[in-house]
DNA sequence: GTAGTTAGTAAGTACATGCTAACTATGGTT
DNA sequence: AACCATAGTTAGCATGTACTTACTAACTAC
Protein backbone atom coordinates (compact mmCIF):
# COMPACT_ATOMS: atom_id res chain seq x y z
CA UNK A 1 0.00 0.00 0.00
CA UNK A 2 2.48 2.58 1.12
CA UNK A 3 5.16 3.69 -1.29
CA UNK A 4 8.53 3.30 0.23
CA UNK A 5 11.29 5.80 -0.45
CA UNK A 6 14.85 6.15 0.71
CA UNK A 7 15.34 7.96 3.98
CA UNK A 8 17.38 10.62 2.22
CA UNK A 9 14.66 11.64 -0.20
CA UNK A 10 11.98 11.44 2.44
CA UNK A 11 13.94 13.66 4.77
CA UNK A 12 14.32 16.14 1.98
CA UNK A 13 10.63 15.99 1.17
CA UNK A 14 9.76 16.55 4.80
CA UNK A 15 12.01 19.59 5.04
CA UNK A 16 10.50 21.01 1.88
CA UNK A 17 7.00 20.49 3.19
CA UNK A 18 7.96 22.05 6.50
CA UNK A 19 9.24 25.15 4.71
CA UNK A 20 6.10 25.41 2.62
CA UNK A 21 3.79 24.93 5.58
CA UNK A 22 5.77 27.12 7.96
CA UNK A 23 4.92 29.92 5.59
CA UNK A 24 1.27 28.96 5.20
CA UNK A 25 0.51 28.27 8.85
CA UNK A 26 3.20 30.17 10.70
CA UNK A 27 6.18 28.40 12.22
CA UNK A 28 4.62 27.73 15.57
CA UNK A 29 1.42 26.30 14.17
CA UNK A 30 3.29 23.87 11.98
CA UNK A 31 2.37 20.40 13.23
CA UNK A 32 3.87 17.04 12.43
CA UNK A 33 0.42 15.99 11.29
CA UNK A 34 0.27 18.75 8.69
CA UNK A 35 3.71 17.81 7.43
CA UNK A 36 2.79 14.14 7.27
CA UNK A 37 -0.34 14.92 5.27
CA UNK A 38 1.58 17.09 2.85
CA UNK A 39 4.20 14.46 2.29
CA UNK A 40 1.84 11.47 2.17
CA UNK A 41 2.82 9.75 5.38
CA UNK A 42 1.12 9.03 8.64
CA UNK A 43 1.99 11.38 11.44
CA UNK A 44 4.29 9.01 13.34
CA UNK A 45 6.11 8.36 10.09
CA UNK A 46 7.78 11.73 10.52
CA UNK A 47 9.47 10.49 13.65
CA UNK A 48 11.05 7.66 11.72
CA UNK A 49 13.19 10.31 10.07
CA UNK A 50 13.51 12.95 12.79
CA UNK A 51 13.61 11.64 16.37
CA UNK A 52 12.10 14.85 17.72
CA UNK A 53 10.44 17.86 16.21
CA UNK A 54 13.36 19.94 17.37
CA UNK A 55 15.62 17.83 15.18
CA UNK A 56 13.35 18.63 12.28
CA UNK A 57 13.67 22.34 12.98
CA UNK A 58 17.41 22.03 13.12
CA UNK A 59 17.42 20.30 9.76
CA UNK A 60 15.23 23.06 8.36
CA UNK A 61 17.60 25.67 9.75
CA UNK A 62 20.56 23.88 8.21
CA UNK A 63 18.79 23.80 4.86
CA UNK A 64 18.00 27.50 5.03
CA UNK A 65 21.60 28.15 5.93
CA UNK A 66 23.01 26.28 2.97
CA UNK A 67 20.45 27.87 0.63
CA UNK A 68 21.50 31.31 1.74
CA UNK A 69 25.22 30.74 1.65
CA UNK A 70 24.96 29.21 -1.81
CA UNK A 71 23.12 32.22 -3.18
CA UNK A 72 25.47 34.63 -1.49
CA UNK A 73 28.46 32.89 -2.98
CA UNK A 74 26.93 32.90 -6.45
CA UNK A 75 26.04 36.59 -6.16
CA UNK A 76 29.72 37.32 -5.42
CA UNK A 77 31.06 35.55 -8.48
CA UNK A 78 32.20 37.56 -11.45
CA UNK A 79 34.19 40.76 -11.52
CA UNK A 80 31.49 43.37 -11.11
CA UNK A 81 32.12 46.51 -9.12
CA UNK A 82 31.68 46.38 -5.37
CA UNK A 83 28.51 48.43 -5.57
CA UNK A 84 27.10 46.11 -8.19
CA UNK A 85 28.00 43.16 -6.00
CA UNK A 86 25.96 44.75 -3.23
CA UNK A 87 23.08 45.00 -5.67
CA UNK A 88 23.56 41.38 -6.66
CA UNK A 89 23.70 40.22 -3.05
CA UNK A 90 20.53 42.03 -2.04
CA UNK A 91 18.80 40.91 -5.22
CA UNK A 92 19.66 37.32 -4.46
CA UNK A 93 18.37 37.66 -0.93
CA UNK A 94 15.11 39.19 -2.12
CA UNK A 95 14.58 36.46 -4.70
CA UNK A 96 15.24 33.83 -2.05
CA UNK A 97 12.67 35.37 0.24
CA UNK A 98 10.21 35.56 -2.60
CA UNK A 99 10.66 31.91 -3.48
CA UNK A 100 10.79 30.73 0.14
CA UNK A 101 8.78 33.19 2.17
CA UNK A 102 8.97 30.98 5.23
CA UNK A 103 12.53 32.16 5.74
CA UNK A 104 11.82 35.51 7.33
CA UNK A 105 8.93 33.97 9.24
CA UNK A 106 11.25 31.38 10.76
CA UNK A 107 14.14 33.74 11.16
CA UNK A 108 12.17 36.20 13.21
CA UNK A 109 9.82 33.87 15.03
CA UNK A 110 10.14 34.74 18.67
CA UNK A 111 8.48 31.42 19.54
CA UNK A 112 11.10 29.27 17.96
CA UNK A 113 13.87 31.29 19.49
CA UNK A 114 12.58 31.21 23.04
CA UNK A 115 11.93 27.50 22.80
CA UNK A 116 15.05 26.62 21.00
CA UNK A 117 18.28 28.32 21.86
CA UNK A 118 20.17 26.34 19.24
CA UNK A 119 18.03 27.74 16.46
CA UNK A 120 18.34 31.25 17.78
CA UNK A 121 22.09 31.20 17.78
CA UNK A 122 22.22 29.46 14.40
CA UNK A 123 20.14 32.20 12.83
CA UNK A 124 22.03 34.87 14.67
CA UNK A 125 25.20 33.45 13.17
CA UNK A 126 23.67 33.46 9.72
CA UNK A 127 22.63 37.07 10.03
CA UNK A 128 26.04 37.99 11.34
CA UNK A 129 27.72 36.41 8.36
CA UNK A 130 25.38 38.23 6.01
CA UNK A 131 26.19 41.47 7.75
CA UNK A 132 29.91 40.87 7.59
CA UNK A 133 29.68 40.09 3.89
CA UNK A 134 27.74 43.25 3.19
CA UNK A 135 30.01 45.37 5.36
CA UNK A 136 33.03 44.08 3.48
CA UNK A 137 31.44 44.97 0.16
CA UNK A 138 30.65 48.44 1.48
CA UNK A 139 34.24 48.82 2.61
CA UNK A 140 35.48 47.76 -0.81
CA UNK A 141 33.10 50.14 -2.54
CA UNK A 142 34.28 52.92 -0.28
CA UNK A 143 37.89 52.07 -1.01
CA UNK A 144 37.13 52.20 -4.72
CA UNK A 145 35.58 55.62 -4.33
CA UNK A 146 32.13 54.32 -5.25
CA UNK A 147 30.71 55.24 -1.85
CA UNK A 148 31.24 58.06 0.63
CA UNK A 149 34.56 57.95 2.39
CA UNK A 150 33.07 58.81 5.77
CA UNK A 151 30.78 55.79 5.63
CA UNK A 152 30.99 53.30 8.47
CA UNK A 153 30.74 49.95 6.68
CA UNK A 154 29.04 48.24 9.60
CA UNK A 155 26.38 50.89 9.97
CA UNK A 156 25.81 51.13 6.24
CA UNK A 157 25.34 47.39 6.14
CA UNK A 158 22.84 47.59 8.98
CA UNK A 159 20.81 50.12 7.06
CA UNK A 160 20.77 47.94 3.99
CA UNK A 161 19.76 44.89 6.00
CA UNK A 162 17.04 46.94 7.65
CA UNK A 163 15.79 47.80 4.20
CA UNK A 164 15.44 44.11 3.35
CA UNK A 165 13.86 43.22 6.67
CA UNK A 166 11.43 46.08 6.66
CA UNK A 167 10.46 45.15 3.15
CA UNK A 168 9.95 41.51 4.06
CA UNK A 169 7.78 42.45 7.01
CA UNK A 170 5.69 44.83 4.96
CA UNK A 171 5.34 42.27 2.21
CA UNK A 172 4.18 39.69 4.69
CA UNK A 173 1.63 41.69 6.61
CA UNK A 174 0.31 43.29 3.44
CA UNK A 175 -0.55 39.82 2.17
CA UNK A 176 2.15 40.16 -0.48
CA UNK A 177 0.33 42.61 -2.62
CA UNK A 178 3.42 44.09 -4.26
CA UNK A 179 6.48 42.86 -6.08
CA UNK A 180 9.24 42.27 -3.57
CA UNK A 181 12.25 42.51 -5.83
CA UNK A 182 10.96 45.49 -7.75
CA UNK A 183 10.22 47.47 -4.59
CA UNK A 184 13.49 46.29 -3.10
CA UNK A 185 15.55 47.46 -6.03
CA UNK A 186 13.97 50.88 -5.95
CA UNK A 187 14.62 51.26 -2.21
CA UNK A 188 18.17 49.98 -2.58
CA UNK A 189 18.90 52.58 -5.24
CA UNK A 190 17.57 55.26 -2.95
CA UNK A 191 19.69 53.96 -0.10
CA UNK A 192 22.80 53.79 -2.24
CA UNK A 193 22.19 57.28 -3.59
CA UNK A 194 22.47 58.46 0.00
CA UNK A 195 25.86 56.77 0.18
CA UNK A 196 27.08 58.32 -3.04
CA UNK A 197 30.28 60.33 -2.65
CA UNK A 198 29.11 62.87 -5.24
CA UNK A 199 26.07 63.71 -3.18
CA UNK A 200 22.48 63.62 -4.36
CA UNK A 201 21.59 63.95 -8.04
CA UNK A 202 21.97 67.37 -9.60
CA UNK A 203 19.15 69.76 -8.79
CA UNK A 204 18.18 67.80 -5.74
CA UNK A 205 18.78 70.65 -3.36
CA UNK A 206 15.35 72.02 -4.03
CA UNK A 207 12.20 70.19 -4.99
CA UNK A 208 12.63 68.39 -8.28
CA UNK A 209 9.05 68.43 -9.54
CA UNK B 1 -8.80 34.26 50.92
CA UNK B 2 -8.63 35.84 47.48
CA UNK B 3 -8.32 39.59 47.21
CA UNK B 4 -10.98 41.01 45.11
CA UNK B 5 -10.33 43.94 42.78
CA UNK B 6 -12.49 45.93 40.43
CA UNK B 7 -12.84 44.53 36.96
CA UNK B 8 -11.22 47.64 35.51
CA UNK B 9 -7.97 47.31 37.41
CA UNK B 10 -7.84 43.56 36.93
CA UNK B 11 -8.32 43.91 33.21
CA UNK B 12 -5.48 46.37 33.15
CA UNK B 13 -3.26 44.09 35.21
CA UNK B 14 -4.01 41.21 32.90
CA UNK B 15 -3.12 43.23 29.82
CA UNK B 16 0.12 44.35 31.44
CA UNK B 17 1.02 40.80 32.35
CA UNK B 18 0.17 39.65 28.83
CA UNK B 19 2.53 42.25 27.38
CA UNK B 20 5.31 41.28 29.74
CA UNK B 21 4.88 37.57 29.11
CA UNK B 22 4.36 37.89 25.36
CA UNK B 23 7.90 39.21 25.31
CA UNK B 24 9.29 36.55 27.61
CA UNK B 25 7.59 33.52 26.06
CA UNK B 26 6.73 34.68 22.58
CA UNK B 27 3.20 35.69 21.67
CA UNK B 28 2.03 32.27 20.64
CA UNK B 29 3.32 30.53 23.73
CA UNK B 30 1.56 32.95 25.99
CA UNK B 31 -1.02 30.90 27.88
CA UNK B 32 -3.89 31.97 30.06
CA UNK B 33 -2.31 29.93 32.83
CA UNK B 34 0.90 31.93 32.69
CA UNK B 35 -1.04 35.17 32.76
CA UNK B 36 -3.13 34.00 35.69
CA UNK B 37 -0.02 33.05 37.64
CA UNK B 38 1.60 36.39 36.98
CA UNK B 39 -1.45 38.29 38.06
CA UNK B 40 -2.29 36.12 41.05
CA UNK B 41 -5.46 34.48 39.81
CA UNK B 42 -6.49 31.00 38.88
CA UNK B 43 -6.53 30.27 35.19
CA UNK B 44 -10.31 30.39 34.70
CA UNK B 45 -10.30 33.71 36.51
CA UNK B 46 -8.97 35.29 33.33
CA UNK B 47 -12.15 34.35 31.53
CA UNK B 48 -14.17 36.32 34.03
CA UNK B 49 -12.64 39.41 32.40
CA UNK B 50 -12.12 38.34 28.82
CA UNK B 51 -14.72 35.92 27.42
CA UNK B 52 -12.18 34.42 25.00
CA UNK B 53 -8.47 34.64 24.58
CA UNK B 54 -9.02 36.40 21.30
CA UNK B 55 -10.80 39.16 23.20
CA UNK B 56 -7.71 39.45 25.37
CA UNK B 57 -5.51 39.82 22.32
CA UNK B 58 -7.79 42.48 20.95
CA UNK B 59 -7.56 44.38 24.21
CA UNK B 60 -3.78 44.08 24.09
CA UNK B 61 -3.77 45.35 20.52
CA UNK B 62 -5.96 48.28 21.51
CA UNK B 63 -3.61 49.11 24.37
CA UNK B 64 -0.58 48.98 22.09
CA UNK B 65 -2.41 51.17 19.61
CA UNK B 66 -3.22 53.85 22.15
CA UNK B 67 0.29 53.72 23.59
CA UNK B 68 1.79 54.29 20.17
CA UNK B 69 -0.53 57.03 19.08
CA UNK B 70 -0.04 58.87 22.37
CA UNK B 71 3.73 58.85 21.99
CA UNK B 72 3.54 59.85 18.37
CA UNK B 73 1.32 62.78 19.21
CA UNK B 74 3.60 63.92 22.01
CA UNK B 75 6.67 63.64 19.77
CA UNK B 76 4.95 65.97 17.30
CA UNK B 77 4.19 68.69 19.80
CA UNK B 78 6.31 71.81 19.91
CA UNK B 79 7.69 73.82 17.02
CA UNK B 80 10.87 71.92 16.17
CA UNK B 81 12.02 71.60 12.58
CA UNK B 82 10.56 68.82 10.49
CA UNK B 83 13.84 66.91 10.62
CA UNK B 84 13.96 67.21 14.38
CA UNK B 85 10.40 65.98 14.55
CA UNK B 86 11.48 62.93 12.60
CA UNK B 87 14.21 62.40 15.18
CA UNK B 88 11.70 62.84 17.98
CA UNK B 89 9.25 60.41 16.39
CA UNK B 90 11.83 57.71 15.89
CA UNK B 91 13.27 58.31 19.33
CA UNK B 92 9.84 57.88 20.86
CA UNK B 93 9.28 54.68 18.94
CA UNK B 94 12.62 53.28 20.03
CA UNK B 95 11.99 54.12 23.67
CA UNK B 96 8.57 52.49 23.44
CA UNK B 97 10.09 49.32 22.03
CA UNK B 98 12.74 49.37 24.72
CA UNK B 99 10.20 49.68 27.50
CA UNK B 100 7.72 47.27 25.92
CA UNK B 101 9.68 44.83 23.81
CA UNK B 102 6.66 42.66 23.27
CA UNK B 103 5.42 45.18 20.74
CA UNK B 104 7.55 44.15 17.78
CA UNK B 105 7.11 40.53 18.75
CA UNK B 106 3.34 40.88 18.62
CA UNK B 107 3.37 43.17 15.64
CA UNK B 108 5.28 40.72 13.49
CA UNK B 109 4.03 37.44 14.90
CA UNK B 110 2.94 35.41 11.95
CA UNK B 111 0.99 33.11 14.26
CA UNK B 112 -1.29 35.77 15.60
CA UNK B 113 -1.91 37.12 12.16
CA UNK B 114 -2.84 33.85 10.53
CA UNK B 115 -5.15 32.98 13.38
CA UNK B 116 -6.65 36.36 13.82
CA UNK B 117 -7.48 38.49 10.83
CA UNK B 118 -8.79 41.29 13.02
CA UNK B 119 -5.42 41.70 14.72
CA UNK B 120 -3.57 41.56 11.44
CA UNK B 121 -5.55 44.40 9.93
CA UNK B 122 -5.41 46.40 13.16
CA UNK B 123 -1.63 46.25 13.22
CA UNK B 124 -1.41 46.85 9.50
CA UNK B 125 -3.46 49.99 10.04
CA UNK B 126 -1.15 51.09 12.84
CA UNK B 127 1.93 50.63 10.71
CA UNK B 128 0.26 52.46 7.84
CA UNK B 129 -0.50 55.41 10.06
CA UNK B 130 3.08 55.47 11.28
CA UNK B 131 4.31 55.43 7.74
CA UNK B 132 1.98 58.21 6.70
CA UNK B 133 3.10 60.34 9.63
CA UNK B 134 6.74 59.83 8.79
CA UNK B 135 6.20 60.42 5.09
CA UNK B 136 4.46 63.70 5.87
CA UNK B 137 7.35 64.82 8.03
CA UNK B 138 9.76 63.91 5.26
CA UNK B 139 7.68 65.91 2.81
CA UNK B 140 7.68 68.89 5.15
CA UNK B 141 11.41 68.63 5.68
CA UNK B 142 11.92 68.48 1.94
CA UNK B 143 9.69 71.50 1.46
CA UNK B 144 11.73 73.36 4.04
CA UNK B 145 14.92 72.48 2.20
CA UNK B 146 16.16 70.33 5.05
CA UNK B 147 16.15 67.21 2.92
CA UNK B 148 16.93 66.42 -0.70
CA UNK B 149 14.35 67.74 -3.13
CA UNK B 150 14.37 64.56 -5.21
CA UNK B 151 13.39 62.45 -2.21
CA UNK B 152 10.25 60.36 -2.49
CA UNK B 153 8.66 60.83 0.95
CA UNK B 154 7.05 57.38 0.93
CA UNK B 155 10.25 55.58 0.08
CA UNK B 156 12.31 57.63 2.50
CA UNK B 157 9.82 56.77 5.22
CA UNK B 158 10.09 53.09 4.33
CA UNK B 159 13.84 53.23 4.73
CA UNK B 160 13.55 54.87 8.12
CA UNK B 161 10.98 52.33 9.26
CA UNK B 162 13.23 49.56 8.00
CA UNK B 163 15.99 51.00 10.13
CA UNK B 164 13.80 50.71 13.21
CA UNK B 165 12.56 47.24 12.35
CA UNK B 166 15.98 45.91 11.50
CA UNK B 167 17.26 47.30 14.73
CA UNK B 168 14.44 45.75 16.73
CA UNK B 169 15.05 42.38 15.14
CA UNK B 170 18.76 42.52 15.73
CA UNK B 171 18.21 43.65 19.29
CA UNK B 172 15.87 40.76 19.90
CA UNK B 173 17.89 37.93 18.41
CA UNK B 174 21.11 39.27 19.90
CA UNK B 175 19.51 38.91 23.34
CA UNK B 176 19.46 42.69 23.66
CA UNK B 177 23.13 43.13 24.17
CA UNK B 178 23.30 46.71 22.97
CA UNK B 179 21.52 49.97 23.68
CA UNK B 180 18.59 50.31 21.34
CA UNK B 181 18.12 54.07 21.37
CA UNK B 182 21.81 54.84 21.18
CA UNK B 183 22.34 52.55 18.20
CA UNK B 184 19.11 53.82 16.67
CA UNK B 185 20.12 57.46 16.91
CA UNK B 186 23.46 56.77 15.28
CA UNK B 187 21.85 54.89 12.40
CA UNK B 188 19.19 57.55 12.00
CA UNK B 189 21.83 60.25 11.69
CA UNK B 190 23.57 58.21 9.03
CA UNK B 191 20.31 57.73 7.18
CA UNK B 192 19.42 61.40 7.40
CA UNK B 193 22.90 62.39 6.23
CA UNK B 194 22.15 60.44 3.08
CA UNK B 195 19.00 62.52 2.64
CA UNK B 196 20.83 65.79 3.16
CA UNK B 197 20.48 68.22 0.26
CA UNK B 198 24.06 69.45 0.74
CA UNK B 199 25.40 65.99 0.14
CA UNK B 200 27.77 64.11 2.43
CA UNK B 201 30.00 65.91 4.91
CA UNK B 202 32.97 67.76 3.52
CA UNK B 203 35.86 65.55 2.60
CA UNK B 204 33.64 62.51 2.36
CA UNK B 205 34.43 61.83 -1.27
CA UNK B 206 37.52 59.94 -0.32
CA UNK B 207 38.23 57.94 2.80
CA UNK B 208 38.06 60.20 5.83
CA UNK B 209 40.41 58.29 8.11
C1' DG C 1 15.05 -17.98 -1.23
C1' DT C 2 15.94 -16.74 3.24
C1' DA C 3 17.39 -13.35 6.89
C1' DG C 4 18.13 -8.92 8.38
C1' DT C 5 17.25 -4.08 8.00
C1' DT C 6 14.32 -0.36 7.78
C1' DA C 7 10.38 2.60 5.97
C1' DG C 8 5.81 2.71 7.16
C1' DT C 9 1.26 1.91 9.75
C1' DA C 10 -2.43 1.56 13.48
C1' DA C 11 -3.57 2.48 17.87
C1' DG C 12 -2.84 4.79 21.75
C1' DT C 13 -0.57 7.70 25.76
C1' DA C 14 0.60 11.90 28.14
C1' DC C 15 0.03 16.31 28.58
C1' DA C 16 -0.99 21.13 27.57
C1' DT C 17 -4.42 24.47 26.91
C1' DG C 18 -8.77 27.05 25.97
C1' DC C 19 -13.03 27.12 27.93
C1' DT C 20 -17.43 25.78 30.88
C1' DA C 21 -20.32 24.90 34.93
C1' DA C 22 -21.41 25.19 39.46
C1' DC C 23 -20.32 26.99 43.58
C1' DT C 24 -18.12 30.63 47.14
C1' DA C 25 -17.06 34.79 49.31
C1' DT C 26 -15.95 39.73 49.12
C1' DG C 27 -17.14 44.35 49.63
C1' DG C 28 -19.95 48.37 48.26
C1' DT C 29 -24.85 49.88 48.84
C1' DT C 30 -28.85 50.42 51.28
C1' DA D 1 -26.24 44.56 59.68
C1' DA D 2 -28.16 42.35 55.80
C1' DC D 3 -28.12 42.12 50.84
C1' DC D 4 -26.55 40.85 46.49
C1' DA D 5 -23.89 41.70 42.29
C1' DT D 6 -19.90 39.81 40.86
C1' DA D 7 -14.80 38.67 41.33
C1' DG D 8 -12.96 34.53 42.19
C1' DT D 9 -12.54 29.33 43.02
C1' DT D 10 -12.63 24.14 42.15
C1' DA D 11 -13.41 20.58 39.14
C1' DG D 12 -13.66 19.05 34.80
C1' DC D 13 -14.35 18.69 29.55
C1' DA D 14 -12.71 18.81 24.68
C1' DT D 15 -9.31 19.24 21.70
C1' DG D 16 -4.81 19.30 19.74
C1' DT D 17 -0.30 17.61 19.48
C1' DA D 18 4.33 15.48 20.35
C1' DC D 19 5.77 11.10 20.92
C1' DT D 20 5.60 5.57 21.87
C1' DT D 21 4.75 0.84 21.07
C1' DA D 22 3.99 -3.06 18.57
C1' DC D 23 3.41 -4.70 14.36
C1' DT D 24 3.81 -5.07 8.77
C1' DA D 25 5.77 -4.91 4.41
C1' DA D 26 9.28 -3.54 1.31
C1' DC D 27 14.09 -3.54 -0.03
C1' DT D 28 19.01 -5.70 0.23
C1' DA D 29 22.73 -8.97 1.00
C1' DC D 30 24.12 -13.40 1.13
Amino acid sequence: MHTRKSAETRKSEIINAALRLADKLGPERLTTEAIADAVGLTQPGIFRHFPTKQDLWEAVAARVGTMMEARWAKAQGGDASATDRIRALIGAQLRLIQSTPAIPAILFSRELHTKNEGLRSAFFGLMSRFHRLLAELVAQAREAGELRGDLDPDDAAYLIIGLVQGLAVRWSISNRNFDLTEEGNRLLELQLSGFDPAGPPVGAGRRAS
